[in-house]
DNA sequence: TGGTTGATGAACT
DNA sequence: GTTCATCAACCAG
């Protein structure tokens, strides 16, 4: 079912598109990152796609910095970026160099792994918490800074994308991305159906609109 | 140079 | 539902 035997050109090939395009692929796929400590297997659940430069909810909206320099590079390559003084979230780079689209990995779940992840996160979780969420995805993967930049197509990570991208996808608004770019009019999250890891910041029906006093 | 704000999660009330 | 931990970019001056 899954092509063990991708090479990475081919992989590369199939990250090059517009993260909109790209993301049905990345749904179910698997990423290893091998440690000393051992190897945790995330199986990709839930991801939120960035465009670059014109997207305003996207780290690239104000052009190139020191942070988010790896965006704008080639393909298949982290990008781990530092938030809220204490959390990390990673995105897998995707279009060509230059242009700074990618894909956050926003949630999935350890098929491999799992006691790894569990020493990870400080605070013990059920097993489907473990990468609930763009920052315990990060942790439970054993990801910082250091790793921003490295290829997820070569070692220490093995990145296994299913043959066929996902059919039955489902698509909303982004999550904790302020302005319209986090509304109905920007439905860049993606996500697999019926699977407890995705997050769910928006339960059940929308909020009433909040009664304001003069 | 200093103030503000996040692509968040955990522990509260 | 609300608060807080705590830092790197960004923007105003």
């Amino acid at each position: 079912m899954n092509h063990q035997n991708a090479t990475a050109p081919d992989l590369r090939a199939r990250l090059g598109g517009s993260a909109l395009d790209v993301a049905p692929s990345l749904l179910g796929a698997h990423l290893t990152h091998s440690t000393d400590d051992g190897d945790v297997t995330v199986r990709i659940t839930e991801v939120e796609a960035y465009l670059g430069p014109d997207d305003p909810g996207s780290h690239a909206f104000r052009g190139r910095t020191a942070r988010n320099a790896t965006m704008f590079g080639p393909a298949g390559h982290l990008y781990v970026y530092f938030t809220y003084g204490m959390h990390y979230c990673a995105n897998i780079v995707c279009g060509d160099e230059g242009w700074a689209t990618g894909l956050l990995l926003r949630a999935g779940e350890v098929v491999d792994g799992a006691g790894l992840a569990r020493d990870r996160r400080s605070h013990p979780a059920t097993d489907l918490d473990l990468a609930r969420g763009p920052a315990r995805l990060a942790q439970a993967l054993g990801l910082d800074r250091r790793k921003d930049g490295a290829d997820v197509l070569a070692d220490p990570f093995r990145l296994v994308l299913p043959d066929l991208p996902a059919t039955a996808v489902l698509r909303g608004p982004r999550v904790g991305v302020s302005g319209v770019a986090g509304t109905e009019e920007y439905p860049w999250r993606f996500w697999l159906p019926d699977e407890p890891t995705v997050s769910r910041y928006r339960p059940g029906k929308p909020r009433a609109a909040r009664k304001v006093d003069p």
